[in-house]
DNA sequence: TTCATTCAGAGAACGTGTTCACTTAATAAA
DNA sequence: TTTATTAAGTGAACACGTTCTCTGAATGAA
């Protein structure tokens, strides 16, 4: 009750706004990026085409606002699940194996994700940037806790390393995108594992 | 004079190819990506449109001609000028600034390069990362070498080691293009130090 | 030499993302 | 209630990348 009166227009609006983002998903779900057209989601959404341009500023940021619904998802899913009581290396792997689920099992959703990293509007980087850095905070704490139980070497600085773990992820998931197109989860995590081990020994 | 009469027709094309590509790069080097128009290269060559297509499969195509010349050139500048008689981490990090001062002092165009990494057609991303593999190959030796001095833990497996640094390399490259716009070679390879000094240790 | 064939060169035409001027319905002012 | 203002909604128009058909010159066969 104590909204401002609900006005009509914006309800409308964010209803319109909704809709577009609906119908723009379902088809970046089944087309690639390129093949998925404008006037193909005005259509889908039966709206016009320049009425996308009043809620989006390009066809860029309907893929950019979709990542980054996912994304709160995905972080929220993973820190949720972090296993307790086990050890460093494999909570890590396990976290990252969630990401990896996604992304493979929304294989072309994902390669646009992921493709476009270097385009979005500086608002989405920003904002991506900042569950990548509570993300790595996370990681951090949990080092800590394995270099108090003598799993990690306590010389190591803990918001560094994480660092380096992550860039080992990412470098994982980049070559499965851009070489390998491997669709398996646990190949990739396998694969992750192996490079941390490096890094961790 | 073995070569096969030296077509009037073939010399023509490599002719108008080279005018094509030089003139792609000049607009790459000073313009961003979409900035450059396929009309734009044709008029700065003096040259039709289509025939642009004759050479190039797309305007990408030639964006990839351009950074395949210069990885070649700067793989060799980089594994050739590798300093003797040093710590392992000193080289790793002598090399990779070479790197960094390529794409610091070429931004525009690098950035270019870098974003468009995941759109390339197969047959380029073939051949850049036969390039990688390269170079890793190389790495690996540098690691052996730092292991029969002691440097480097002898448990560790060269190869794969090779690898994590690397993927420590990319980390930073793809953080300075993404967040910081760092221009300044020598920040990035502050930093790239630290990162694998946490692998190494 | 003469003529048929090939293929580099060229720009019109098409579908795309995006812009823009316009319409219309909701809100505010009278 | 009546009128003015705002802003969502719309599709024609534009510039772009790309495709297509056409032209003309180089090549090879006669």
């Amino acid at each position: 009750m104590e909204q401002p009166k609900a006005n009509r227009r914006e309800v409308q609006k964010s209803e319109t706004r909704a809709l577009i983002l609906k119908s723009a998903r379902k088809l970046f779900e089944t087309l690639d990026y390129d093949k998925v057209t404008i006037r193909g989601v005005a259509a889908l959404g039966r709206i016009g085409l320049g009425t996308i341009y009043k809620h989006f500023p390009n066809k860029l940021s309907m893929l950019a606002a979709a990542f980054s619904d996912d994304l709160k998802n995905m972080y929220q899913d993973a820190l949720a699940t972090v296993p307790d009581n086990q050890s460093f290396q494999s909570q890590f792997v396990h976290i990252s194996k969630r990401f990896f689920s996604f992304y493979t099992s929304h294989y072309s959703l994902s390669r646009a994700y992921l493709s476009h990293l270097f385009f979005y509007e500086q608002e989405w980087i920003d904002e991506i940037n900042a569950f990548d850095d509570r993300y790595a905070q996370k990681i951090a704490e949990l080092i800590r806790a394995a270099q108090d139980t003598g799993e990690i070497n306590p010389a190591k600085d803990s918001h560094i390393l994480a660092l380096a773990l992550m860039s080992n992820y990412f470098f994982v998931l980049a070559n499965s995108f851009l070489l390998d197109k491997i669709t398996d989860p646990d190949q990739l995590a396998t694969r992750l594992e192996t490079l941390i081990e490096q890094t961790l020994l």
